[in-house]
DNA sequence: GTCCGTGCAAAGGATTTGCATAATC
DNA sequence: GATTATGCAAATCCTTTGCACGGAC
């Protein structure tokens, strides 16, 4: 059944053990699509896993490198990771509730390889954040 | 002379001390353009200033605060700051050499408005980062 | 003189690392 | 059975905070 994360794993050179296979799960699984160590700790503990925080950091870095999860620096004080889905798309970040809304825009991809080219820049990767507040936290807010 | 800063300074409702003077002109006169409080720090250092790095932590941020710098996470690790002139702009940042180049681009910031608009998020902020190898770094690449 | 600012050292939070044990292949 | 993973605790890094002293107004 978890197969096809077995292949994953195998594929990325890890071998398959239950706090990689969890971590993977919760990845999958999780509303909110992106997720913190802490995050990803939390959950294992609550389904009654008994992993270690710092395993938690050390999958996620290992996925990182084999490029099955994204990690993103939308907070100052801590990163989220997410599953790397093969398609590039930024980020608009609720700051109110923390929701975070993927998108993609062409041509904002295209404005940005045209300025990378003209500063001489051999562009290796770009995040674009938009920080704001969502419409159901505007309507939450005090009036 | 420093008559400008002081100005600035009782703007800002901060008292003018030497740290402070100090740090707003390592701010202006900075080739980097953006540095991080141990960077701060050492040229305070190596001025033979004698200022705390706590201090400077917390003259940074009354300044952000002031609207005076603006701060920004391009390294995951540590944050840096820049003097805030007023206009916004966005970075590209070499991962070779840490040079960070500034620019403008009317259309993204359109096309991020009308992003923001579509998705009823009410705009507050954004940055976008273009990480990639500044031209000279290319050059000095090995071969 | 009062209040704010500073330096130092200690505290804090996120993440990493050392080491002995335990699991995978 | 050899090698790689894990859990725990200690260590690190960046940043913040508590406190007593010194300086700005």
């Amino acid at each position: 059944m978890s197969e096809k994360k077995n292949q994953e794993l195998r594929r990325a050179g890890l071998k398959i053990t239950a706090p990689r296979l969890k971590i993977l799960h919760i990845l999958e699984n999780t509303a909110a699509g992106h997720m913190s160590a802490e995050d990803i700790y939390k959950t294992l503990l609550s389904e009654g896993d008994d992993v270690g925080l710092a395993t938690v950091y050390r999958v996620l870095s290992q996925f990182e490198t084999a490029g099955l999860v994204v990690r993103h620096g939308f907070d100052e004080n801590h990163a989220v990771y997410e599953l790397e889905t093969g398609d590039h798309h930024d980020h608009l970040v609720c700051q109110d509730c923390r929701k975070i809304i993927e998108f993609v825009d062409e041509s904002i991809e295209v404005r940005q390889a045209e300025i990378a080219r003209k500063h001489d820049f051999k562009m290796t990767s770009h995040c674009l954040y938009i920080y704001g507040i969502c419409g159901s936290c505007q309507t939450d807010l005090p009036a």
